[in-house]
DNA sequence: GTCTATAATAGGATAGAC
DNA sequence: GTCTATCCTATTATAGAC
């Protein structure tokens, strides 16, 4: 990348965006180009490989991403604190439900073959930072189990169904049920 | 469609399977041509507006299905009835976690803003149905609301994980925590 | 109504100058 | 590293015969 113009932190920040809003089928390289402000050209000398290299790269990046937020939100004292401080991360990174998830528009790609393993590697991070938040809370191992999974599916299918409906409460009051039940005992 | 070959809903049919397997802009009018058995000029004599055209009329066959399939459930004798029915009819639609939501391949499309109305209306009939269920068991009407969005939102959720890990036991996990917790006073 | 053929365009990707 | 220009293929869509 051109040191001072723009960091390749920023450039992948603008990919994951433009996969998120458009899909990964629906993201062209027209697209891809404008909203990052590299000429196509420029675009494959980072990622010789293309689009489905930038898609790559771009989850990639999202796992440090998401470590940060995940290791800050687990690095609270208690588990309230720890639930709660990962629930306004995801809030933040979701824009309140308005936009999509990354994972879920490669999940849904015709190409989705190709990004398989770092996807089931990102959704068991994801899956894992709640479940050590149940353990860290001495739920019971199977417990905590169904209540992690059960979070990410409900995050993941709210985000559904306000792209759907345009309604971002469906959204906020599936974090809020999360808030007040997954550390019931 | 001529009349003995191949029913205008058989054709709906297999458009929504390419839809559900290849996603809305993922599906190609080749591919779409080939699924259904039809030439392209012969889906552009039936659906003259391309593939939105098709979508918006899978759109229309789903809510004739979807229909039959929740007034199959209502007609059960008992709330706990009626809840499995619905249940064994969603599990059948989704094969098990293992088929994608028609509705979220078309969210998730770059055209969305077409669908925007139907797909408003399929997820008002799909949620609507829970809760029909939960006020004939009589549960106070907030709270039948709240499972039943949170029960529509797990189902959607379900299938984006299915679809990322492979594992289908997810699904089966959450329509068996629905057929418990739903009805629960 | 369906087919073959083809037009028109958009998309992904590359070449080569700077 | 970035740009302009371009290539090639796939895609949408249409024409016209049967």
């Amino acid at each position: 990348m051109p040191a001072p113009l723009i960091t390749k932190a920023e450039v992948l920040a603008r990919l994951m965006a433009t996969f998120r809003s458009d899909g990964y089928d629906g993201a062209s390289l027209a697209e891809l180009s404008q909203r990052t402000g590299l000429g196509k050209s420029s675009l494959y000398h980072y990622f010789p490989g293309g689009k489905a290299e930038m898609a790559t790269a771009v989850l990639g990046h999202l796992e440090q991403v998401l470590r940060e937020a995940f290791s800050t939100a687990l690095s609270c004292k208690t588990p309230e604190a720890k639930l709660a401080r990962l629930l306004e991360g995801l809030d933040a990174f979701y824009a309140g439900g308005k936009s999509a998830c990354i994972l879920e528009r490669l999940v849904a790609s015709v190409d989705r073959a190709r990004f398989k393993k770092p996807m089931l590697r990102a959704f068991e991070g994801y899956v894992g930072t709640f479940l050590e938040i149940g353990r860290a809370a001495g739920l019971r191992e199977s417990v905590a189990k169904a209540r992690a999974e059960s979070a990410v599916v409900r995050i993941e299918g709210a985000l559904v169904l306000v792209a759907a409906t345009g309604d971002a409460g469906v959204f906020a009051r599936t974090l809020s049920e999360i808030r007040s039940s997954f550390l019931a005992k």
